[in-house]
DNA sequence: GTCTATAACTCGATAGAC
DNA sequence: GTCTATCGAGTTATAGAC
């Protein structure tokens, strides 16, 4: 093994950037906090890429993709609208355990960056909303659901699932809670959270 | 009048603080921002207030206080649950409509400001809560609400009421949808959130 | 109190030796 | 490719005239 991928520079650097960026945000996050994270030293991530702004570019790009819902696959398949929904919250909040931050982090940039920016990095990110909205009409027409408006459900079911991350430092210093006792508290609403939504809609 | 409040520099830099802190958060704002913002002098913000942190706190300290539900008047009086949560939710929504980028701007800050820090700021100005876990495990032994969790039910709340908020400029972004059509949401918002709430717990 | 000028410092970026 | 040293732009903060 002449190239180990552990030992490769560039992906020390960007491993060390995606924690400096998610922490500290593209403003508070210091080119010579990503050097020390990296073990390195500041000229060479100018050697491997360019400016602080390319390399921010690279990490919003690679991070952003990983907040928008992927909800093609799930509501493509020819479950019913609550499975589709049990399993969105499933799958969904293990993906935000994974990276916490993120959340907080993407919200905070898409809001800070100026909108050129942002359409030219989220551009085509946009999940595909529509088979979800078709998915709840066909619910109301066939008398299983309330009738709803289709964009305040998706709303709320993300609502439900991104909040408690982007709240969680927050909370954590309130409550006076640890990471694990949180956790517990995530795994509690994973179970709970479908049924809360499911009632809400059901007839 | 001799010294209406209008014309008082303390107060014109004030303002001018809160709404560059708010769009640009501490590491991102200027002080020359503010300055211009205010129409004064670079010096005279701190001849009035020493250093861009003795002003961020200040303005910080103000503005987290309006973040934090105010339940307390809500949920001392003796109306039904039912009734508490459909006042909360709208007056929630307005307070927010009112600072629209609030919730961005704590959440944010609270997640990169050092937790000594926060601690002194937002110490004890957490919502008494107590209240309305009571007022929740009461409906529960009475039978009119199903046995949900007080914290996950309170959690929801206030994620259903702030997300929009939080998430408003990407919403925008993506849907492509301007300031007026996003308001007229919340107002669709504010009339079914409660219901959706409420079926979802009630028995 | 208010302003201009500038000091003091931080930080992204580059030059140049190895 | 990697490092040390340093430049230069941008920012906070202060000195000092009025």
């Amino acid at each position: 093994m002449v190239n180990s991928k552990k030992d490769d520079p560039e992906e020390r650097i960007l491993e060390a950037a995606r924690k400096v960026f998610l922490k500290k945000g593209m403003a508070g996050a210091r080119m010579q906090d990503i050097a020390d994270e990296a073990g390195i030293n500041k000229a060479m991530l100018h050697y491997y890429f360019r400016s602080k702004e390319k390399l921010f570019e690279k990490i919003f790009s690679e991070l952003s993709q990983y907040f928008f819902p992927k909800l093609v696959k799930i509501f493509e398949s020819d479950e019913s609208l609550f499975r589709k929904i049990e399993r969105f919250v499933d799958e969904y909040i293990d993906q935000m355990s994974r990276t916490p931050y993120l959340p907080i982090f993407v919200l905070n940039e898409v809001n800070r960056q100026p909108e050129p920016f942002i359409r030219k990095m989220i551009g085509n990110r946009r999940p595909p909303v529509k088979k979800f909205f078709d998915s709840v009409e066909k619910e109301i027409k066939k008398g299983i659901i309330k009738p709803v408006s289709p964009a305040q459900l998706l709303l709320n079911i993300i609502s439900l699932c991104v909040f408690p991350f982007a709240a969680r430092p927050m909370f954590q210093i309130m409550a006076n809670v640890d990471k694990v006792t949180f956790d517990a508290l995530l795994q509690q609403r994973k179970r709970e959270l479908p049924k809360f939504i499911i009632d809400g809609i059901k007839k």
